[in-house]
RNA sequence: GCCGGAGUAGCUCAGCUGGCAGAGCACCUGUCUUGUAAACAGGAGGUCACGGGUUCGAUCCCCGUCUCCGGCUCCA
């Protein structure tokens, strides 16, 4: 008679002994899976191999090829590490290491005096090679917290101590697990593979301060991140994404493109070059359409404007340590008490410009577009290329309406997200819902309801979004839209921010049917938020091979000799008047020369223009994509490449 | 801002223990007149990020500053 039966995930039952553990129900299935086994889920739920099945459970056998897999071994390669790292610098005060998006860290106080750099890496990679080869069992244990709280405070782990003393107090519980692999004991919810030797292949990266639970006002301590697979040649791939990776980040392939470059005179602030330039031509272009479209009519209001507008609309108060302040060094004397700031953004202009002229009802909603250019002193260690700078150009819009309008609005403004970022490529995008953060204006019951009728928008759309509480703008919730880098990291474009606060600062009113004043509701919004992280953002996507509508040179003509000088030139000229943007190359070099440099420039069409192009007046066609096609005429080749995002 | 790392020609990088600053590519000049991913030769190009210190002597060692890179925090 058996004590237990189990169901597995095709429906059929397992009998088992008495107490019997995930690591029978493998053994029992069969020796491979035994041996492959790592954890066991239930519910949804990973547990350690080792630990008692229940009669009834249905349970599931996790090996290397199950999903979350990864993660698991992530988290023992983190355990190692933290091993290896307390050997070598005892007295190391330990914290958290969990398993990341590609790999695992942990946190780490390292003793008075010891600093560790990048050399040290390796040193602590080949202790975790002596650890993982030694196939040290993780070995679980329960106790209660009072025993884990005298114990950590006898090994001085502050930071154990605190974890514990929260889950007491958060979580009320009563009893903590720890693991043990060879000589490092940690507190640790597990689950845990059962040996440190299933780590197949593991690889420190780098090196990092992190503050402790993410607060600046707290010790900073120092990151270790690595990364483990179940096999060396995974390791390897991974590896190699990450170098291929590094090939197409915007901050290599934009200077090396031509397209913008960074300079010391003005850190964090690009300048875009010519090439560049038309890339923010073009990508402005797309936004026009919708505009158009949506029915916006377009602003411009001044980059700096009277301090007192900032105190006015709640900057000066809530975003004073993002602004820049500009003095005249002479001023009229009338106007020498008058202080004045960059604008960190475009809402207060945009305030002033509704209230420029009278409204009725009847003009609402009112969408005001304006390509702000804003300026926004931001920490030197947060810049990062164009997908964070000090100075860029906001394709934003302030739409005014009633209460009863903005469920349209937001949905028409997610709708031209959608369309424009497909027009881009972009299919991976997340979107977030931020809600009030502590520094912020206005009454409860207000963004109460604006964060409601947000939600409501989206529940409309039916569209997936991660909740984000406290994330909000100072005046009012948001809903942002990410996508992420070559490098997997996300930054936000896109967002729709409600905000019933700065209508009532600047007293904005239309008149209603009722012949009465009322107060507008205004939205903030910005399609692709950033042109200049948008535009980052696009390089990566396209490893600076942009598709042909889009590419800042789309033809390269290229003149086998100089006799071939002025077919090449004519040749420029039709598609020119076809708008098509070409460039001869006029270089007295080979045209084995010529198509390499094309190519390293990623042009997508190179032209090749010699005896036989210049009789009949077109062009031999090499594209980039399909290699060699043959000879075209100009109006054939423009046809091709002006077909637009949509061919 | 904080932790760790880096800064040598336009770019990618050498430069030993402190002893006259180097290469490849790019650039300029000349020759070649080229047919689908690099013709040949010559030339020019440096405040070794900046400021201070140690030293007979500093690209090299020390201190400070700036910028960049990887993170943390923060954010479009």
């Amino acid at each position: 008679m058996p004590a237990l039966t189990v169901k597995l995930p095709d429906g059929s039952p397992l009998e088992l002994g008495d107490g019997a553990t995930g690591a029978d129900a493998a053994a029992a299935i069969g020796p491979g899976l035994a041996r492959a086994a790592l954890a066991i889920r239930v519910a949804g739920e990973e547990r350690d191999l080792a630990a008692p099945l229940t009669d009834g459970e249905e349970i599931e056998i996790v090996t290397a090829r199950s999903e979350g897999a990864l993660d698991l071994i992530r988290h023992d390669a983190a355990h190692v590490m933290a091993t290896a790292v307390c050997e070598l610098w005892p007295g190391t005060k330990v914290s958290i290491g969990p398993p990341i998006e590609g790999g695992f860290y942990y946190d780490f106080e390292f003793p008075e005096g010891v600093s560790i750099s990048d050399a040290d890496l390796e040193r602590i990679e080949e202790r975790m090679l002596e650890h993982i080869k030694a196939d040290e069992s993780f070995e679980r244990t329960d106790i209660p917290v009072d025993e884990a709280l005298e114990r950590f405070r006898g090994e001085d782990q502050p930071y154990k101590v605190e974890l514990i003393e929260d889950l007491i107090s958060n979580e009320g519980v009563e009893t903590v697990s720890l693991y043990r692999n060879g000589p490092f004991t940690d507190l640790c919810r597990g689950p845990h593979a059962p040996s440190t030797g299933r780590i197949e292949a593991v690889k420190l990266s780098s090196l990092a301060g992190a503050y402790w639970r993410g607060d600046e006002t707290r010790q900073m301590l120092t990151r270790i991140y690595g990364t483990a697979f179940f096999s060396k040649k995974d390791l390897k791939q991974h590896l190699e994404r990450i170098e291929l990776a590094k090939a197409n980040d915007h901050r290599r392939l934009g200077p090396e493109l031509g397209l913008f470059t960074f300079r010391d005179e003005s850190p964090g602030m690009p300048f875009w070059l010519p090439q560049g330039t038309v890339l923010l031509r073009l990508v402005r272009e797309k936004v026009d359409e919708q505009l158009r479209k949506r029915a916006y009519v377009e602003v411009k209001t001044p980059e700096v404007m009277d301090v007192d507008l900032w105190h006015r609309s709640g900057h000066y108060e809530n975003y004073r340590e993002n602004m820049y302040f500009a003095e005249p060094v002479e001023r009229d004397r009338d106007e020498e008490d008058r202080r004045f700031a960059l604008k960190p953004m475009n809402c207060p202009g945009a305030c002033l410009v509704f209230d420029s002229s009278r409204h009725s009802y009847r003009d609402l909603p009112l969408r005001m577009a304006e390509y702000g250019h804003v300026s926004r002193f931001e920490r030197a260690g947060v810049l990062h290329g164009l997908l964070r700078v000090r100075a860029f150009t906001q394709d934003d819009a302030h739409v005014y309406c009633t209460p009863e309008q903005i469920e349209a609005e937001v949905i028409d403004i997610c709708e031209a997200i959608d369309e424009l970022y497909a027009t881009f490529g972009f299919e991976d995008v997340k979107l977030e819902l931020s809600t009030r953060p502590e520094k912020s204006i206005g009454e409860d019951a207000v963004w109460e309801a604006a964060e409601a009728a947000l939600a409501s928008a989206l529940a409309k759309q039916d569209r997936e979004y991660q909740l984000n509480p406290g994330d909000g703008a100072f005046y009012g919730p948001k809903i942002d839209f990410h996508v992420t880098d070559a490098l997997g990291r996300s930054w936000q474009l896109g967002t729709c921010q409600l905000d019933f606060q700065m209508p009532e600062r600047f007293d904005l009113s239309y008149q209603g049917a009722d012949n009465a004043n009322h107060r507008p509701v205004m939205i903030h919004r910005a399609l692709l938020g950033s042109m200049e992280r948008f535009i980052g953002i696009l390089i990566e996507h396209h490893a600076g091979r942009f598709p042909d509508w889009l590419a800042p040179v789309q033809a390269a003509i290229l003149p086998v000799a100089d006799r071939h000088l002025d077919a090449a030139r004519k040749l420029l000229g039709q598609l020119e008047a076809a708008g098509v943007r070409g460039r001869v190359d006029e270089r007295a070099e080979s045209v084995g020369r010529k198509i390499r440099d094309a190519e390293l420039s990623k042009v997508p069409y190179m032209l090749i223009v010699g005896d036989r192009e210049a009789e009949s007046g077109g062009g031999s066609v090499r594209s980039h994509d399909a290699g060699d096609l043959g000879e075209m005429s100009a109006a054939d080749l423009a046809a091709r490449i002006t077909s637009g995002p949509e061919a």
